[in-house]
This record gives C-alpha cells, structure tokens and sequence, in this order.
DNA sequence: CAGTTGAATGACTACGTAGTCATGCCGTAT
DNA sequence: ATACGGCATGACTACGTAGTCATTCAACTG
C-alpha cells in the first residue's frame, strides 16, 4: 500500500541501525559482513521493502545488468529462434535483453550503447563487415561477442558452427544421389555463413569433379519472397536444374513456394536444399531438407563466453566451432505416398 | 584516438568557458541561452567528443530513453511481426527496445523495471489475466499500453483489433459456403484474443442456427505441435468435420500438418481457417484463409498511445480497435489445378 | 533619474550508490 | 601485560547530471 517508490539505503540503513555503507556492502554481498548484521538489515528491508537503485548503482559500477543482441531483420526464423534462445538464457541469469536490428544503424548503436554503460556487453548475431566500428570497439576493450556470423580477422570472442562442412556435405548428398544439373541461390557475399558455405559447396563439387554453371546461380537479398522468384527463374530456362541448393532456409522455403507456383514437383522433378534447420522446416507440410545448426548450444555458448570476458576483460579471444548434421526429408527424398513425420538421418 | 568514455560536462564547461550549468542547458535543448553561447558549448563540445552521461542524467530524471516490450513466445510468428514492427517504430525514435517474454515472469518483470526507472514504459503484447500486478501498476501511474491483447476492466491505454467481427466473419464465411459440420481449435480463455474470437464466431453460429459440437471443439496450447494433434484428433472422428476454425494461424498452420499426416485433403476433404495473417499464411505452398489483422497501425498507435501519455500522464485512458480483412486463400477456396498466387478477398 | 523587469548565467546541492580509508575491537603470540 | 593482525563497521567522498536559487546587467517605465 505505501510501497512506493522510495527507500534508499540511507533510510535502510537508520531502520537497521547501521552505516548506509553497511547496507551496500550486504546488498553487493560482500563477505565481511557479520551474519547477524546482515540479517537484521534484510530483515529491514522487508519491513521498509528497500530495493537498490539500479540507475545509482550503474552510476557507479557501470553495470545496468543489460546484455545487447543485434540480430537481423527477423523475417527471418533462424533469428526469431536465436533471439528466444538469447532471451530465456539471459532471463535466467537476471540480464534484460536489448533488441538491434541491423536493418537499420543497429551495429553502431549497439556500440555506442556500450561506451555509454547502457549495455554490459553485446553479442552480436549478425555482423556484415568487418566495420571499423566494431575494430574501434574490440580495441577499447568492449565486452562483445559474435555468434552465428563471425570476422575472421577480428580479435573477439566467437561462436559458430562448421558452415563450410555444411555445405561440402550438401554437395556430397546431392552427388551421391545422381543429381548432377545443381542450381544454387545465395546471398550477400559480405555474410560470412554464405561465404562459408559457398567456399565448402565449391569446393567439394570441384573436388568431385562437378562445376557448378553460372547459369545455375542466383545471389539475393535474403527474403522469402527472393528465394521464391530466383527460384522460378531457374526452372524457367531451357534446361532448369535437377536440384537447389539455398544458402538458408528462408530462401529455401521461398524456393518450394517458387516450385509450387510453376506447378514443378519437389522431390520429383527437383530437390531443395536450405541450411540452418528453422522450425518451418521440419513442418510436414514443407518438409524442407536442410542443414542443422545448434542454435542452442551457440547461444549457450555465447552468453556463457560474454559472461567469463565481463568477469575478466583481459581473456584470449576464443572461437568455438559446432559440427552441423544434415536432415534429410521430403523435398530430397524419393517420393512416397501421403505425408510422413519429420525423419533425420 | 583520444576519444576515451571521458568528457564530463564539467570538463566541457571549463574548455568553453562557461559554467556547469549552463552546459547542462545547451545539451537539455534550453530555450534561455543565448545563441553565441550555445554555439561555443556545441563547438567546444565536438572539440572535445563530449556526451552527456546517460546514466547520470537517468538518475536525475528518471528517463533512460527505453521502452519495455513483454510478448509470448516468439515461436508465435505474430509476436515475431509485433516485435519486428516495434523495433523499427521505436528505432525511429531514439529508442531502445528491452525484451521480455511471458514465458517467464515477463510481466512482473517488466513492471519491475517501470518502477525502477529502467525502462521509461512498457508495451504488453501479450498480457494474460487482470493480475494484481497490473493492477498496482496502473494505480502508480505507470506508463504502459496494452496491444493486441486487452483487458476490459483495467483503466489503461488499449489497441486491439476486433476479434470478435473476425470471428463472426469466419463463422458466416463457413455457413455461406455450405460448411456445416464446424470443428473448432482454440486456446486458453485467459487470453482476450481467444474469448472475442470464440465470442463472436459462436454468436454468429448461433444466430445462424448452428450449433457447435462440443466433440468438435479442442482447448490446446498455443503452438504449431498442439494444432497439429488436435485437427489430427479431429480427423480421427467417426463423422470428421468438413472445416475447422483455429484460433490463430500458428494453430492453423500446424493442423494443416496435421491433416497432410493423416492424408485428409485440404480444401476437398476438410476446409481451414486461422487468424492473424502472419506471413507464413500468404505462402503458397500453405496458403491459409485466415483473417487479416493490421497489426503495423496497432504498433504505431500503441507507439503513439505510449509516448502521449509519457508527455502526458494525467490524460484519461484511450482504447482504440482496428477493423480486420478476411484473406480467402487456398485452404477454403474451391480446389483448382496446381500452385496459384495469394489471393485477397 | 530612480525603480522595475526580464534575460542570461553561475554557484550550489541533491540524486543513491560504491568504494576508500580510518577506527574500534577481540583473540593470540610474545 | 604488550603488541600485533585481522575482522567488522562507520565516516566520507566521488560519480555526472538536473534543477533551484541567486546574481548580474541591460533595457525599459513613469
């Protein structure tokens, strides 16, 4: 009923009948501070329900208990699905959450929030280039760290998974199945997943012998509604391919839209490919083969190697690299009747 | 180079060669300094890479420049579009964005934050019962809005759409079209959006004659797996509907899996119907009729609503409701040959 | 010309905490 | 008994800003 927005230490401490320094020191929960003193003032607090000032707090420790996420456009599902992943990690650990998208200034903003103690630290989903931003940023010792995409020659924490195995490893299965007219939709060169997996794509096809046509490839923006038309402008020429390969799955999805549109049948007259395993694939109604990422397991990894560089700035910058796993289904495999659960190999 | 988190206003003043204050006055946009005065600090201020203290000022004032935003899971893609469309319109605004989700104890949370003058308000997406937390809330004046979701009997800014003439509209499209035997997926009636939808798909039922079979009717979570296994159960009955009206698209889209899996056709053997339009329902490969919400006009007015009332405190609640749009697409529509684009009524 | 008004500015304090330094006290080794 | 070391605590200051109050000076009024 009175509980209003009130009480500071000072007040706690006059109610406990202690220093205002005793008070902050069993809140910061330092150790030495007897057990009965330190009772008596939580006791206090109950009574005259004292809470900290975070804001005085951050003043002085510049630390608001904010970690920063910069994601991209969220369209796209693989960043829904790290966002919540961030999101419950960071909750269970007492963080807020900060939302940049990289649509708009987001990587600048994100940095500048750190310089002025907003953020804590920030982890960065979706870097584009190696900006000088964020070399300025890794210089003056700003806790950030990458996860997903990754700047090979910035000196920070970072988080990934084996994108260049992925896509070596969906060229294996698509020749090793008889495909051998392979298409291919992709997108900015300036993203180092695409980047990754085109290098691993290539070079196991060259490996074994196969070129890829510059017919067969398309680069575009990432969107589901790309994927759909570079796709239908693939199946629209004389010699449309036998399979695509798309750089992820929301253009992958588009790409099965596409298909259906120009009334081609997918398994049957030609397979697709995504990366990065999104929940949509797995729907039966879509089915979508696709290349496995442990979102999870890269989030874990990524607040837990922001939360060590908070505790000790002075860290090596360490990288961690998860093996991908392919899921084959449907839009892959020989056409059977009727639908079927989701199966991974 | 030298551009360290450094300046203070103090230092500003001496290098300008004025006071404290009066720095303080520039940088607060103060109309009562003199302009040549104003020039100096402003140059001196650039000399110097000076910026105002967030936190500094944040204490004195109780502003932080952010907004709070409490959705449901993310694996909704509703909340996905809600929160994509409040990013930007906050961006806009020099605005930071923090997250939190229901899944937690989000709403408390949040309001935790309120009162600790972390965030300056909080958008709720997703409220989901009258708590006595937003009660007390409202009572101390806090600045937050209600969207999408509401509450009737809480006095505080509301933007929704209306449900109940989507769920009308749906139950008078079926009849229209000769659906006779209804099922129904629905969700939890501690959410508002479930009981306007329920409230006026069933009146409309009912004015019409029709009753709906309670062994039609499924009460599930809200997830893409729950919608799936409830139109499988549906399916599994001796006399199986002829449509099924799910409570939002993600239920829809996942009864669409569900009925793919059990070999029932839609739209031949079996219509449905979702609401919501998120994006995946315009895919043509699931193509969902479903209705339509304009959920980019209910982030901008609560957006609006939001920033009125932080200028404003003392303004008297507003509730506003949007008209919503039936998009017929192919999981109602007449079965024709091969893929099609969307299609609005 | 004395008195009044208003604009522009400076001196100063409050905001609520963290952390530094000083102090008192008790147990133990000498 | 004396000296010492460590623990528990209090007094005090800094953090960087906003905002209050007082002051200065010039313009204006009667």
């Amino acid at each position: 009923m009175k509980s209003k927005s009130g009480a500071t230490s000072k007040d706690l401490a006059r109610a406990a009948g202690v220093s205002q320094a005793t008070v902050s020191r069993v809140f910061r929960g330092e150790a030495s501070v007897n057990a009965d003193t330190r009772e008596r003032v939580l006791e206090a607090a109950r009574q005259i329900d004292y809470r900290p000032n975070v804001l005085a707090r951050a003043m002085r420790t510049s630390r608001l208990g904010v970690i920063g996420v910069v994601v991209a456009r969220l369209s796209n599902p693989l960043y829904t699905e790290i966002l919540c992943a961030l999101n419950e990690e960071l909750a269970d650990k007492e963080l807020k959450v900060v939302l940049w998208d990289t649509e708009g200034t987001g990587e600048t903003a994100a940095i500048d929030s750190i310089s002025q103690s907003l953020v804590d630290g920030v982890i960065f989903a979706a870097v584009t280039r190696s900006s000088p931003v964020l070399e300025e940023a890794i210089r003056s010792a700003a806790p950030l760290v990458l996860i997903n995409r990754t700047i090979d020659d910035l000196s920070c924490d970072q988080v990934s998974s084996d994108n260049r195995a992925g896509g070596a490893a969906v060229a294996s299965y698509l020749l090793d199945h008889g495909r051998r007219r392979i298409g291919f939709i992709s997108g900015s060169l300036e993203v180092s997943t695409v980047r990754d997996r085109e290098a691993g794509f290539l070079e196991e096809l060259e490996r074994r012998g196969v070129t890829l046509e510059s017919s067969l490839t398309r680069r575009v923006p990432f969107s589901h509604e790309s994927g759909r038309t570079a796709m239908q402008s693939l199946l629209d020429l004389a010699d449309p391919p036998d399979a695509v390969f798309c750089a992820n799955d929301l253009l992958a999805l588009g790409a099965l839209d596409g298909a259906f549109e120009a009334g081609v049948r997918v398994p049957e007259d030609c397979w697709v490919v995504g990366f990065d395993d999104v929940e949509q694939a797995s729907w039966s109604t879509l089915s979508l083969t696709t290349v496995r990422q442990p979102v999870r397991k890269i989030v874990e990894d990524g607040v837990a190697l922001l939360l060590e560089r908070l505790a000790q700035p002075e860290l090596e910058p360490r990288r961690i690299v998860h093996p991908v796993d392919m899921m084959i289904r449907r839009s892959t495999a020989r056409a059977r009747k009727g639908g079927q659960k989701d199966k991974a190999e």
